[in-house]
DNA sequence: AAGAATGATACCATTAACATATCATAAGGG
DNA sequence: CCCTTATGATATGTTAATGGTATCATTCTT
């Protein structure tokens, strides 16, 4: 029941870092004796951020990963939906005969409700917000930018 | 990264129906054809509740489980605590070492702030008010009602 | 050509979630 | 009284998600 899972919190460190040293082209290697992560673990998130085109990757000696979308354009939400897909926070559990009203079931709303209001927060949370410290973050705030229709997660596999 | 994990879900089922039901004494056999849920499994979920002074529980023939609070004062996030624990959306994933400033790191902050919001929203959601479909969770409203100090959660065996 | 990097992917380990089984104890009805 | 029905407590098993390694192929720079 944990919302940031390590691979979100690792990209998280990854990305500020790159966001605070743009155009530099930074390595795993770099990064990973930078903030004690394991090397092949943070490669392979890199990896997804690249495929997901949040990261620009060059490989060769001097390779390694850069942004390719403005820190301010890199949402919270969008790296945790890289690692686990669409966010739900509310399957539901009875399958379909149990549940004589699934269209609505009261807990279900109710989540159905906590859960969006908690996905303004993190689609207001952005890597240029964590940089810079201001909590973009307040309940109610939309999140700017056109989101793209859709996009494999890394799950899918 | 799912909020309500089946224990809190079938909880939840078994709590409306004694709020609906109140002075009946159900059994768990009656409980689980009822809604399909796995015998043992709903027992080992109403134990903790009684343990946790959420149910009243009577042994033998014509035994079984009913509320020991009024359906209004049985918080959602009541039961969430009960099967993992205070409520935590954010455990720090690295070991003192890497974290120059776990004080104040920003993406810690601000998941902690998010996470606060959403507790209160869970905090407004009652068996009775999810029995009655009026969704008490209103992003910014206080829940009513002292919370008591302490309490061991289920994972503490 | 050598070396340093990523791309892709298969694999392993640990933990949490989901579920069952069992023995003990208590209460009620023939 | 003893048999049945119930909970109390707890041990065990299963599956899925999470965290982490290893390896081979490819690309780029020197
Ligand atoms: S419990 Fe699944 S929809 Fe109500
Ligand atoms: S990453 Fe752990 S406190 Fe900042």
């Amino acid at each position: 029941m944990n919302l940031i899972t390590r691979d979100t919190d690792y990209a998280v460190r990854a990305l500020c870092f790159m966001a605070q040293n743009p155009e530099r082209v930074v390595s795993v290697t770099d990064l990973g004796t930078r903030f004690a992560i394991p090397r092949q673990y943070l490669r392979r998130i890199l990896q997804s951020l690249a495929r997901h085109n949040i990261l620009e990757s060059s490989r060769g000696q001097g390779g390694g990963f850069k942004l390719r979308k403005h820190p301010s354009r890199i949402l919270l939400s969008d790296l945790m939906e890289v690692f686990h897909g669409a966010l739900d926070f509310t399957r539901c559990v009875f399958r379909s005969a149990a549940c004589p009203n699934q269209a609505n079931c009261p807990l279900r709303k109710t989540v159905k409700q906590i859960e969006k209001n908690a996905l303004i927060e993190l689609r207001a949370t952005t890597i240029a917000s964590l940089v810079s410290g201001h909590p973009a973050a307040k309940a109610g705030r939309k999140a700017p930018g056109k989101r793209p229709a859709k996009q494999r997660n890394e799950k899918s596999r």
